[in-house]
DNA sequence: TCGCGAAGCGTGATATTATAACATCCTTAC
DNA sequence: GTAAGGATGTTATAATATCACGCTTCGCGA
């Protein structure tokens, strides 16, 4: 992600927080901020390590709420199977991405939107869905 | 899942086992046995403490080897969003499965191969997918 | 039969991921 | 001013998962 391109996104993030009535912390900006300066997902726990050149501050709490605030606003999503953070450049509100994780550069595509089940039980009501693919991307392919 | 049914899964098991010319020995067998007896996902520690019952045995390791083993094998899944483990009755070597968990009673439901993407990235060649799906099941609805 | 290698498992230690519980500070509304 | 709520700091601990090493067992070819 270019500079530019990280700066951008911080506004819209701000933007975006202000819409909802919250606040763009600075720890919280700063998470985002890191995520996204990372070219794929990123562990808890090196985002502490990043955040720790200051003395003091920064335990595991503070990385988790940071996240937890950054994921309810729809700008960092959790790659589950990898237990790690992503973050997210398209603005949307519902629960769904899909997200394309190439297994040899760590790189991460993400789509808008779940796919349809092919199968849904009847009856069934979704809530929340967890798509995650891992493959290899077009530049890794072999 | 019924005395019958358990008692027949864990003969198919044996059999596909023996197919890929693996086996399904004591530990394997019953740590498939505990997460079939299960009415939903089952934590890797709580299988630890069904095990314990005999002194000494059942350290960590042991019930993630069974686990894994039992994955590759296509008898359990992950649920990766949970890190917890199903059972999987049908039989199926491919990576492919889509969960519907209901957030209410717990319950998964599993169909057979995951759907396909919507908008995949140009390129890309899928290994394998996670596809989990959070909501209420037909009983549990509101 | 013997010895070898691979697979499976036991065991202790430790790494990694995440949360609980409570204290403090700061803003805002009244 | 002050009380309430939100955000953060801080300590501790819970929950999840793996590493490393050694022993046993089993199948297999010499």
């Amino acid at each position: 992600m270019t500079r530019d391109s990280l700066t951008h996104a911080l506004e819209t993030a701000e933007t975006r927080c202000h819409e909802r009535g919250e606040k763009l912390t600075p720890v919280r900006r700063r998470v985002l901020e890191l995520v996204l300066e990372a070219d794929g997902p990123v562990k808890a726990y090196d985002l502490l390590e990043a955040l720790k050149p200051g003395p003091g501050s920064a335990k595991p709490p503070t990385v988790y709420r940071a996240l937890d605030f950054l994921m309810s606003a729809g700008l960092v999503h959790k790659v589950e199977a990898l237990n790690a953070f992503v973050g997210c450049t398209h603005a949307h509100d519902d629960g769904g991405a899909e997200l394309f994780i190439c297994s040899d550069c760590g790189t991460v595509e993400e789509r808008h939107g779940a796919p349809d089940p092919v199968h849904m039980p009847d009856g069934f009501v979704i809530e929340r869905s967890v798509v995650e693919h891992f493959g290899h991307c077009a530049n890794c392919k072999h």
